[in-house]
DNA sequence: AGGCTTTCGCTACGAGCCGTAGCGTAACCG
DNA sequence: CGGTTACGCTACGGCTCGTAGCGAAAGCCT
C-alpha cells in the first residue's frame, strides 16, 4: 500500500508497528462514518486507534493523505466477473462500484479528498495511483473480453486505444459517482441496465428500448 | 437567488444591504481562488468584503451555504446554442461546462460542497435547486431540438422520458467533472468530439470512427 | 549481554479559527 | 420623529492544529 510518509527506513532500531497502521486506518474509516470529513480530527482518530497523536503525525503528513489511504483500501475489492456479454459485464461493475460508494466512509471521504486535490498536485497524484488508475484494469479486461467475443472490433492504433480507455473510464466512473453522490438517487439494477444500454448503443438507438 | 438564511423579513427597520451581498459572494470567490476551500475562513471573507464577520453570520449559516451561493452564480451563464446537429450541440455544452469548471473558484468550491452535502441533506437540496436542477433545462432543450430535426424519435411515456433525461444529465455532467477534476486532463474540442460520438453512437459503433 | 537506533506514549504549548454576545450607531419605514 | 432592524466593532471561551521535548520500549547487531 505504501501508505506511510516516504520513510528513509534506515536499518536498525525499533520497527514501526504494523498493527498500528491497520488500527489507524480502521479508526479513520470509523470516524468518517460517525463524523464525516469536516468534523474528523486527527486527535480523535489517534484516540480511537489507541495511539498517540504524535505517532499519527510521524506517519502521515496530514488529514488528506490519511483519508486517501483509508479510502483506497475500500476499492481493492473491485472485480469484473465474466457474465457472458459486454452489457452484463458493464452492469456488474457498475453495481459493484456503486455498492462501495454507498458505504458512508467512502461517500464522506472520497469526494472530500478529490476536492482537496484540486489545489494539491501531490495529493492528486496519490489519489490517481492508489485509487483511480488501479481500477482502469477493469476497463481493459472488459474490452479484451468483448473483443474475444466479437462484440467489439479489435484495436489498431495503440494510442487511440489508450484514449478510448480513458474516455470510457471517465464516463463510467463519473456517471456513477454523479448519480450516487450528486443526484443522490439509487444505483439499482434497473438504472444500471439503462446506463449500460446507453453506453453500448448510444442515444440515437435509445428508442430501441 | 434566495441566497440568504431564510429570513422572517419583518416589515420596517433598516433593510439589508444588497451591495454587501454581492461583495461577500465576490470576496468568497476571490478567497476560493487564492486559498482554496480548506484554508478559506469566514473572517477572511468578511475582511475582503469590507463587512463585519457578524454580518456574514447573520446571513449565512456557515461556510457551506456561503460557498454554494458563491459558486452557483458561475453556472447561470450556461446556454446551449443551436449548432445544427445533436452532436454539435452536445460538444458545445460540454465545452461550456468545462470552461466553467476550469475556473479555480469553481474547481475549489464545487467538489467541496458536494462532499459536505453527503452528510447534510439541507445542503444537498440547496445544491440541487441552485445548481444542478437548473441545468437540466439544457438536456430538455437539446432533446427537443434533436427530435424536431428527426435525430431522435419522439417520446411516448413521459415517465420514461424523465428517467432518460436524468440519465443523460448524469452521464454528461459526471463524465465532464470526472475528466476535469479527477483525471485532471484537458477538456478540449477533440475530447468533446470523441465523447459526443460515444454518447450518440455507443461503444459498439466506436470502430466507425 | 550490551549498546545502538528508532519508535512510541505522554505532556505541554502557541497559534489560529470558530461562533456568539453585547453594545452603540446607522438606515429605513410609517 | 419614534420604532425597528441591520450594521460595525470588540471581546470571549472553546476547540483543533502541528510541534517540541522527554523518558521508556522494542528490535537489530556485534
Amino acid at each position: 500500500m505504501q501508505s506511510r510518509t516516504s520513510a528513509p527506513r534506515a536499518t536498525g532500531g525499533r520497527p514501526r508497528s504494523a498493527t498500528a497502521d491497520a488500527a489507524i486506518l480502521a479508526a479513520t474509516r470509523a470516524a468518517l462514518v460517525e463524523l464525516g470529513w469536516s468534523k474528523l480530527t486527527l486527535g480523535d482518530v489517534a484516540t480511537r486507534a489507541g495511539v498517540a497523536k504524535t505517532t499519527l503525525y510521524r506517519r502521515w503528513a496530514g488529514k488528506n493523505e490519511l483519508v486517501v489511504d483509508a479510502v483506497a483500501e475500500l476499492f481493492d475489492e473491485l472485480e469484473i466477473p465474466d457474465r457472458g456479454s459486454l452489457a452484463a459485464d458493464v452492469e456488474g461493475v457498475v453495481l459493484q462500484f456503486a455498492a462501495i460508494l454507498a458505504r458512508p466512509e467512502a461517500k464522506s471521504g472520497l469526494m472530500a479528498v478529490i476536492a482537496e486535490s484540486v489545489r494539491d498536485d501531490a495529493l492528486r497524484a496519490r489519489i490517481r495511483t492508489s485509487i483511480v488508475d488501479r481500477q482502469k484494469r477493469l476497463v481493459l479486461e472488459g474490452r479484451a473480453r468483448a473483443q474475444v467475443r466479437g462484440e467489439l472490433p479489435p484495436e489498431t492504433d495503440p494510442e487511440e486505444s489508450a484514449r478510448t480507455t480513458d474516455l470510457i473510464f471517465d464516463v463510467i466512473a463519473g456517471t456513477v459517482v454523479h448519480r450516487a453522490l450528486v443526484s443522490a438517487e439509487p444505483v439499482d439494477p434497473d438504472w444500471a441496465r439503462a446506463f449500460a444500454k446507453l453506453l453500448l448503443n448510444g442515444l440515437t438507438a435509445s428508442a430501441t428500448a
